[in-house]
DNA sequence: CTGAAAGCGCTAACAC
DNA sequence: GTGTTAGCGCTTTCAG
């Protein structure tokens, strides 16, 4: 109704500023885009106008315009899991330093990773980061393939580009380590949710080595809620495994929550780790350091991950990178701890 | 040039819905946003245009021109620290149960904090939920009140709405449970990456128990990077604590991680938990069920907390809360477990 | 119930 | 160097 009745608080616009500086809307544009076609006073000028109206640039109107935004979708599996949370962490930082935003998208049910992606595309985000993918999620594919890059790390697909570890030879280096203290009956324990192209690299390390040493591989896969364990889907219990004359003197488990899990069992069972049993992990998380866990395990370096991660989708953004996926890997490490020992140790 | 060659796979827009449907672009702005007021034949054929074309409406340009955005901002202290990667989790979770996006910020260094927090900002995002937050740090203040609603989760300040546990009777019942079990030498250990409020909480419920109970506190300081053991700034090791005739025989700490640090000291001192020693923590984060782990400790329920804050924003945002900051508490409890028994339990 | 028109805040040519 | 102008893709009055 008034028309000179100030809307209320509205947050001061481009606009405002040029008036205020008493220069046209495109100066300060070229002020605050830092464009070096401005002279130093006016430049000044429009500054002081800038902090005097604490004024922000609205990213939404630039993103708009520009037809690109500096926002990554990041599709995570679960941040409780800890090593999910730690390379979340990484790559917020690293793409954070690279001038992008991230937006999480937490999934583990398939229908949820479909709408958040659906969204993270409506907002147009400049690239997908899959910390986290179900290969047989076909959806995800038809989703976003084409339409941004994707990268998927610690994770695998044929349709985007791979950032992971040397599954294999993190396995094999594992596996050997066992052998070289002495162990004849190892076992590899698959936790679920591992991804699967990760898990089959490291169930191959492991199936390898143990092949070249003449020994009979022994796979047994985790079902969660309650946890129980399968060899060829027929059930067993852990006790049938850890126990008994042909038990396994050691467990490779495709993860470190899985070997923390045999840690567990053999509590209960009173097996003791590791002058009964050896396990190793996979990964490395924070809480394989403490002194009661102690658990020899192939570290992943996440941070070096995460850079690669960021690296391969900036370059893919700035077409540095072209043409068909790429699949880049770092190696792994073993780390020795207290959880693995020769054979009848005690 | 040439003027009819068509710009290669720009996604459609609503614009090219309304022509391929032959209609206007508000008929097809009705038809997405869900309007009652568009005949169901209509409707049908705009239906079909949008899956033809896979047109996707672009989050941007709709909420620039709405002038809200579905965005909130979360500021995240440390997503490695299993506590707050499950508080992020939960709180992505029930944000997009309401419809928002989450764009995380990871923080630690002052600086860090400051430059997230003004991206947020120019993202123009509807709120901002703080995991973390030195309360020193008056930059975020200045830089966030009074712009978009703040709430802040397990922390706490007096410019935004707060939820958190009852630390204070959490922290009472903790030492009533060691007093209880007839420890007198109880110590309180507070972790510094524990927000300065809630340990001051924690700690005057550690205080008040042991006051009424005609004990004296004592309280120790852990500095990181190497750990080191403080009392009133002046050094000590933890075998000056929990070694000697005048020992603590329990000790209380502000979070779960420094309580598993408490359990390391012990295994390398020899000491035996809860023999010769018990501990409590503070959160009840995943590991703490560990069988090797088995930490007393006070739960905090992370999901109504999380659920909690998004409440209290959205209530927020819809007015139907309005004026100063409020402050909402959950019923915190203990969960006993193998970490606790009467001293010389041995 | 549908269509035309006016912006949201900004950038990017292109004149002056 | 600086100002003018035309949109980016969408919502939202307001006439028909």
């Amino acid at each position: 109704m008034k028309p000179n009745s100030p809307k209320i608080s509205r947050s001061p616009t481009i606009l405002d500023v040029a008036r205020r500086a008493g220069v046209s809307k495109s100066t300060v544009s070229n002020v605050i885009r830092d464009a070096d076609c401005v002279a130093a006073p006016m430049r000044a000028r429009v500054k002081d106008a800038i902090s005097l109206l604490s004024y922000r640039p609205n990213a939404l109107a630039r993103q708009l315009v520009q037809q690109r935004t500096t926002m990554f979708g990041v599709v995570v599996g679960d941040l409780a899991n800890p090593f999910h949370g730690e390379m979340a962490k990484q790559v917020e930082l690293h793409a954070a330093a690279q001038g992008y935003r991230t937006m999480f998208v937490n999934t583990q049910a398939d229908e949820a990773e479909a709408a958040g992606l659906e969204s993270l595309l409506q907002y147009r985000v400049a690239g997908i980061l899959f910390l986290a993918h179900a290969e047989t999620t076909k959806r995800a594919r038809q989703l976003v393939a084409g339409k941004v890059p994707a990268v998927f790390v610690t994770c695998s697909t044929d349709w985007g580009d791979v950032v992971c570890g040397d599954d294999r030879r993190g396995a094999e280096e594992a596996t050997r380590h066992l052998l070289s203290l002495g162990h004849r009956r190892i076992a590899y324990f698959a936790d679920p949710i591992v991804e699967d192209a990760a898990d089959r690299a490291r169930q191959t390390g492991y199936r390898e080595v143990m092949a070249e040493a003449g020994l009979t591989p022994t796979v047994f896969r985790w079902r969660r809620s309650p946890s129980r364990l399968f060899r060829n889907d027929r059930e067993v219990t852990p006790e049938d495994v850890l126990r008994g004359k042909r038990r396994m003197t050691a467990v490779f488990s495709s993860n470190d929550l899985g070997a923390i899990e045999v840690l567990d069992c053999a509590d209960r069972l009173g097996i003791r780790v590791p002058e009964d049993l050896s396990v190793v992990g996979f990964d490395d998380v924070v809480m394989a350091r403490l002194a009661r866990i102690n658990l020899t395990t192939v570290a992943q370096p996440q941070e070096d991950l995460a850079r690669l991660a960021i690296d391969t989708m900036t370059a893919r953004l700035q077409g540095s990178l072209q043409g068909r996926p790429v699949r880049r890997t770092v190696e792994l490490r073993l780390i020795v701890r207290g959880s693995t020992a020769p054979p009848g140790a005690g």
